[in-house]
DNA sequence: CACACATCATAAGTTTTGATGATGAGTCTT
DNA sequence: AAGACTCATCATCAAAACTTATGATGTGTG
């Protein structure tokens, strides 16, 4: 009685589409297919199924509880074929270079190229591959062997690096106007129930905020969320609230929109620089991370940039 | 410079095999294709995506890091088409019947089956549905509609559910020749360090009687780990050791090749007969459910069939 | 060294699938 | 009863997927 079936994406495809706007109508025109296409392809999907997908009624169609029980394996593979459509867009952008460095978002746009360009100086001839990224992404790229180092956030997912820790100090962005710019260190006690941006709460300076904000009693008034440091400052600019950044982002200070204060108690990002134990590091790559971390060592913490076990959690 | 690229399912679907496999001769078989068909695949793939997924080396494909990374985002989506053949098939195994029963396994073999006939008994023409699947999968199709009435363990996974709530108790079933049938009511003292054959460590039961074992200071040791209560019983009939099962499993105690006893302290099981709430029950629906109440009521534990809420975890 | 047997790539030809546009039937609105 | 929707069906055609046949290259063996 077992029968072969061979389902064909497409005819998955479809029928997601038209589980999701609810018409084959809508459906074809959000596959950018003509409607009897998509006819022709539920069709075919029910009669390989052999059992009902929709009930027609009125000329409409509604999912039958099969269908919505299919619809959520279906879900799971549709999603998933626009992630590797983004994975490969992702390595696309990346060049072939002699030396690839992936850093993380909020310390790629001042920070990491003017570092970049100073390296490059003295060595006209070599390529550099350099990107952004979410800090997950960095980790996986160079543990697969993409890019040669990294600098991302903790925490780390797998135990594949060599890692050198440092530590950066947050501070506070104001509005320029700002009734709070009189103090010269800001406390959340002087902060309670100010008006805050802030990361989404899975970030850790997020959660180190708020803990520092319950510590003193003070409420923290999170008015706006958002996901990138980057994004935090724009809402900053337009005097909707105060909020945590790191000071790579606030190099943009000189625009004259916003300034920044120190936060009592300090609250540090965990960050690390990373290479693949799998693979040793080229002479490049040596060199440059001899002189990123050099450098770091000038804006990090005192005494935090060290070689150092990767700690998971 | 952003060009089109169709990414189709297909090329993925090869990609994966190729990975999987180490040789495009060898996907080529496991996808029941000609090798050339493969080679064409994988050929469009990377003149799409545009960087080379593979080196090739002495007439071998070794994967770039590129393919290791893209290979991760594949995968989920090429398992997930296995999945939704899988839910495929689950949902035609399911007759359309006036009436919908879905219940766990360990009650699927000897009590369920006997009731329904009871209750068919005085409706010859009334058509039954009736299906055993795991927990999880019997609160998705009662949630969806799919089925009327289901019969599964806690934790419940939705909200979305009338809920019967009963306790079952295990018991000890041995081997007839072991040693310890002399006792009457079996504990963990009595079966310290006894030869076990135990339910994975993520069951209820397991759990509950690694915590009774710990209590009384005595050692449990699991020698063999299954995650069906049928499939423990199989080993208990040849001798391996002793296991806790529910009273279900134990109904075939008549083939003389094991016997029971109780344990102390008493480990119930928490079982829920569920409905859901978005749809009101059908008369025959109602009419079984009253019938599956009542007899429940004889063999579960006292003053434990009641109407309550739905507690998670 | 020559032979058998792997590997993957290419070419040409066939079958299957996907999509079109025209058409029709049913339902709801006005 | 017209018009604007719905979805289904048909004939048709292009693209995709697969086939067989063949060749180039590499490996291991007597």
């Amino acid at each position: 009685m077992m029968c072969e079936m061979s389902l064909r994406f497409r005819q998955l495809q479809a029928f997601h589409a038209i589980i999701e706007t609810g018409t084959v109508t809508a459906a074809a025109a959000q596959l950018g297919i003509s409607q009897p296409g998509l006819s022709n392809l539920l069709a075919q999907l029910e009669r390989e199924v052999r059992f009902r997908l929709f009930e027609r009624q009125r000329g409409r169609l509604v999912p039958t509880p099969e269908a919505e029980v299919l619809y959520r394996e279906v879900e799971t593979v549709v999603r998933g074929l626009d992630h590797v459509a983004q994975a490969v867009t992702d390595l696309q952008n990346k060049q072939a270079g002699q030396l690839q460095i992936a850093s993380q978002h909020s310390i790629s746009f001042g920070y990491m190229p003017r570092l970049i360009a100073r390296f490059a100086a003295d060595r006209p001839d070599m390529a550099i591959t350099f990107q952004s990224q979410y800090s997950s992404k960095i980790q996986e790229w160079v543990a697969s062997g993409l890019f040669e180092i990294g600098v991302c956030e903790r925490p780390l997912l797998h135990d594949a690096f060599n890692v050198h820790a440092f530590h950066i100090e947050t501070r506070i962005a104001l509005p320029l106007d700002h009734p709070l710019t009189v103090y010269d260190v800001l406390t959340p006690e002087i902060l309670d129930n100010t008006p805050f941006i802030v990361m989404g709460p899975d970030h850790m300076t997020h959660r180190r905020l708020r803990a520092a904000f319950a510590e003193a009693g003070a409420t923290l008034n999170a008015r706006v969320h958002s996901h990138l440091f980057r994004n935090l400052l724009g809402f900053v600019r337009e005097g909707m609230g105060v909020a945590l950044l790191d000071p790579f982002a606030l190099e943009e200070e000189g625009d004259g929109r916003f300034t920044s204060r120190p936060f009592a108690p300090r609250i540090l990002m965990d960050m690390v620089v990373i290479t693949s134990k799998a693979r040793p590091l080229s002479t490049v790559g040596r060199a440059f991370l001899d002189l990123l971390l050099d450098d770091l060592g000038k804006i990090a913490v005192k005494d935090s940039v060290r070689q150092a076990n990767p700690s998971n959690a």
